[in-house]
DNA sequence: GCCAACGTTGGC
DNA sequence: GCCAACGTTGGC
């Protein structure tokens, strides 16, 4: 099983959007780099964390899994949509999703703050700089110490 | 609102 | 294939 972290604006997306929907197909993704993790590495069952960005306070603040093999994205084919590609041709699709299931609220949000302050996390793609991936792989090492921090006390 | 970082586009 | 211009992301 593998480990993942995806972006979502609360204005757009919140997890508790998320919550309300049970499954929802993670749509929208344009980036190469996340559309191949998506097509070629995520499998059912694989866990995620459920990131806040470009809001008040970016955090990890609920964890998601992978609902359903890689399928070919509609939205890049449907020309009223955000994310409608009409340079994707609909026999070689170019955007994929996965259909991603909520699965708990952590016990307090996680803010990327406290992230950047551990040396642990070095290596997250997260907190590197520049970083604009919006999913993004997580190892396993990285996964239980970000576990382990939901139920420390915050940093003084 | 600012702006650094990065991806994409398009002229050549 | 290079690279400048432009658009977007996203923290602050």
């Amino acid at each position: 099983m593998a480990y993942w972290l995806l972006k979502s604006e609360p204005g757009e997306f919140s997890l508790d959007d998320m919550e309300r929907a049970g499954v929802e197909p993670w749509d929208g993704v344009r980036n190469y780099q996340a559309r191949n993790w998506i097509r070629d590495a995520m499998q059912v069952g694989d866990q995620a964390f459920f990131y806040h960005s470009n809001c008040k306070e970016p955090a990890i603040v609920g964890i998601v899994s992978v609902a359903s093999e890689p399928y070919p994205d509609p939205t890049q084919f449907d020309p009223q949509d955000k994310h409608f590609d009409p340079k994707s041709d609909p026999r070689r699709p170019r955007w994929y999703l996965v259909d991603v299931r909520f699965e708990r609220r952590l016990a307090r949000p996680i803010l990327l703050k406290e992230l950047k302050a551990r040396p642990e996390l070095a290596e997250l793609p997260l907190v590197r700089r520049g970083n604009r991936l919006s999913v993004m792989p997580v190892t396993e090492a990285q996964w239980r110490f970000i576990l382990r921090l939901e139920n420390a006390a915050t940093k003084a």
